[in-house]
RNA sequence: GGCCCCAUAGCUUAACUGAAUAGAGCAUUUGACUACGGAUCAAAAGGUUACAGGUUUGAAUCCUGUUGGGGUCACCA
């Protein structure tokens, strides 16, 4: 059992024994103890002081006292203010080490039976990612990892806006100005190619805008009325009629952009279970729009549009079926939700979408749970900040992004560089150096990502690198690769790490890091109940730098006390096949040597 | 303007449901490789947790207000 609930169970039979008292579990708050003062974990008695009708000095002594005379394992106590801070007999943690280390499947939280549903990237077919959907990526995949963790089942789910006015607009620069141009001709990435006809679409209605303006237009007029706008909107039309020249231009430039898109996702080392595409789920919603009619909850005007008032509920008045009979954006949101919950009979629904999104949300439950669906309250908007430049908001328009073909390319670089410069890899060939500059190169650029809590807006500077030292990825991954050049120095000698001998005492720093191992499943458990994979992140890092101060001056290998030499491999495979479940959740990879 | 989110050291950030002297990293200054790997370690310096009240034995954390920043309130997605 984990220190912290033995210290609980045992309070509670204490506060019973000396005052006859019951108290919740809440009532009793345990903490590692600070370093600057004795003891392993401290038991807070402010909240006991209700039952004790004592000073606080007095019900912590009284309960230390019970607690090492009822107790095998706590040692010794000592009481400052209000805190009890309790040792542990040294047994004790290699008791706890031992059957730690022989747990295969430590940190994998026993199987829920639940299912759930991740939706993250999304991305639109004009244009190629850039940062912003990094992080959504990066955090969609994570938050993934980390439910399975939690022994829930997770489906991975992609949405891909494939349809709309904008693919249109990327279509009609393309067929004006293209000259049949490919990826194959170019030699672009294809959803860079498509991107770039996106662009030049821009440049052509801005041109023509300012050509009507000049003519004496109002600005407001000459933007609804400049002619490749309209060239695109007649587009769109014949699209949705299924007009074959259209359709078929559509699905070649769609396809280019799909196959630029796989090789970002590849790339970044992440999939999905199932691709969604709104070409085909674009009408769906329109059925519960007449539910919500004839329930009374929806209201049609005049010109047929169809609203939900939620003015009582201190929103606004949301559209949800144009005059024209043609759905919008939260109409399709409404039927894919009860598409999904009724196919996969899912427990929850998680969307990571950015905070931009909060209020669009908010109204989709609201509306959901109004049309009478229990599972509403099982809808979670995983909401993240913006990734922002120095000079602000990155925009496309004006070219200001950061475009993540290019910062995967640039960080590979610099992890080439800087392990060249190392020169500890003559001897690698150079399809494992490429192998290796790719997972460190991916280890800073999502360390760097992931380990911000994803509700704060982040801000990114493209003329400072991402670090390599200090709390980054590639201060983990090196601290796994030195833990692994021992082992396999140690297994040359025939130390392997499978057993703990009984007289292995425990150093205090040692008691530090099994401490720390000791908590990794409340951490997974922790994050996962927060959606949080930044708290798997920053466990990781407080791991590799407790142990980097552990090495630094306590031997391994020249430790001639060979129950200590045992203990000590173990205890460094013990850290290292933690450190690489933690960071597979972020999905960083670890490297034997780099 | 209504509603929502954010504000911690020069910069990037941590602090579980309130708990002891608010932890790290980068940058700055200094020290440690004939050593199991120096992408490391040790140390110095750096804070009125935006501001003002309130609740509490105890507040970065909860409540109210103020200031500053962002988002949103489309027959866009």
């Amino acid at each position: 059992m984990s220190p912290d609930k033995f210290i609980i169970e045992k309070a509670k039979a204490a506060v019973s024994a000396l005052y006859g008292a019951e108290l919740p579990d809440a009532s009793f708050q345990v903490q590692v103890t600070r370093k600057e003062f004795e003891g392993d974990y401290t038991l807070v008695v402010f909240p006991l002081l209700k039952v004790s009708h004592l000073s606080p000095e007095a019900t912590g002594k009284a309960i230390g006292e019970w607690m090492k005379e009822n107790t095998d394992e706590i040692e010794s106590f000592n009481v400052v203010k209000g805190f009890l801070n309790l040792s542990f007999a040294n047994a004790y943690w290699a008791g706890l080490f031992t059957s730690i280390a022989s747990d295969a499947g430590f940190g994998q939280l026993p199987p829920t039976g639940k299912t759930i549903m991740v939706e993250f990237s999304s991305p639109n077919t004009n244009k190629p990612l850039h940062l912003g959907h990094i992080r959504n990526n990066l955090l969609g995949w994570s938050v993934s990892r980390l439910l399975e963790a939690n022994g829930h089942k997770v489906l991975k789910v992609n949405l891909v806006n494939d349809r709309g006015i904008h693919i249109c607009k990327s279509m009609l620069a393309w067929l004006k100005t293209g000259n049949g141009e490919t990826p194959e001709s170019s030699g672009k990435k294809g959803d860079h190619l498509v991107g770039d006809y996106y662009v030049a679409f821009n440049d052509m209605y801005r041109k023509e805008v300012d050509e009507l303006v000049a003519g004496g237009m109002s600005r407001e007029e000459a933007e609804k009325n400049a002619p490749v706008l309209k060239e695109a909107q007649q587009m769109l039309l014949r699209w949705e009629n299924g007009d074959k020249e259209v359709v078929d231009l559509w699905k070649k430039m769609n396809s280019w952009v799909y196959d630029g898109f796989a090789k970002t996702y590849a790339d970044l080392g992440i999939s999905f279970d199932r691709t969604y595409y709104e070409s085909q789920t674009y009408l769906l919603g329109k059925a519960l729009v007449q539910k919500g009619l004839d329930m009374g909850i929806f209201e049609k005007e005049a010109d047929n549009s169809v609203w939900c008032d939620l003015t009582a509920d201190g929103l606004d008045r949301k559209l949800l079926l144009r005059g024209d009979g043609t759905s919008v954006y939260i109409t399709q949101d409404l039927g894919t939700a009860e598409q999904r919950f009724g196919e996969y009979n899912l427990d929850e629904h998680i969307y990571v979408v950015g905070n931009e999104q909060n209020y669009h949300f908010q109204v989709l439950k609201l509306i959901l749970k109004k049309l009478g669906f229990a599972w509403a309250d099982n809808i979670y908007h995983l909401s993240y900040g913006m990734v922002e430049l120095p000079e602000g908001k990155m925009k496309s328009r004006e070219g200001t992004v950061v475009d993540a073909d290019d910062l995967l390319e640039k960080m590979y670089n610099t992890a080439r560089e800087t392990s060249l410069e190392l020169g500890k890899l003559e001897d690698m060939t150079e399809a494992e150096q490429d192998k290796l500059f790719r997972m460190l190169s991916l280890g800073a650029l999502k360390y760097f990502i992931i380990k911000v809590d994803p509700k704060k807006t982040m801000l990114f500077d493209p003329k400072e690198s991402i670090d390599f030292n200090g709390n980054t990825g590639p201060f983990i991954q090196y601290t796994h690769a030195r833990i692994k050049s021992i082992l396999r120095k140690a297994e040359d000698r025939g130390i392997l790490p499978d057993s703990v001998p009984e007289d292995a005492g425990l150093s205090p720093k040692e008691i530090r890091l099994v401490k720390l191992i000791d908590m990794y499943p409340d951490k997974v458990a922790e994050a996962g109940a927060a959606h949080s994979p930044a708290i798997i992140a920053n466990y990781a890092y407080d791991l590799a730098k407790e142990f980097n101060q552990y090495y630094h001056d306590t031997p391994v290998l020249r430790e001639e006390n060979p129950s200590l030499l045992q203990f000590r491999v173990t205890l460094l495979s013990v850290i290292a096949r933690i450190l690489v479940k933690a960071m597979d959740i972020l999905g960083i990879g670890l490297p034997e040597r780099m």
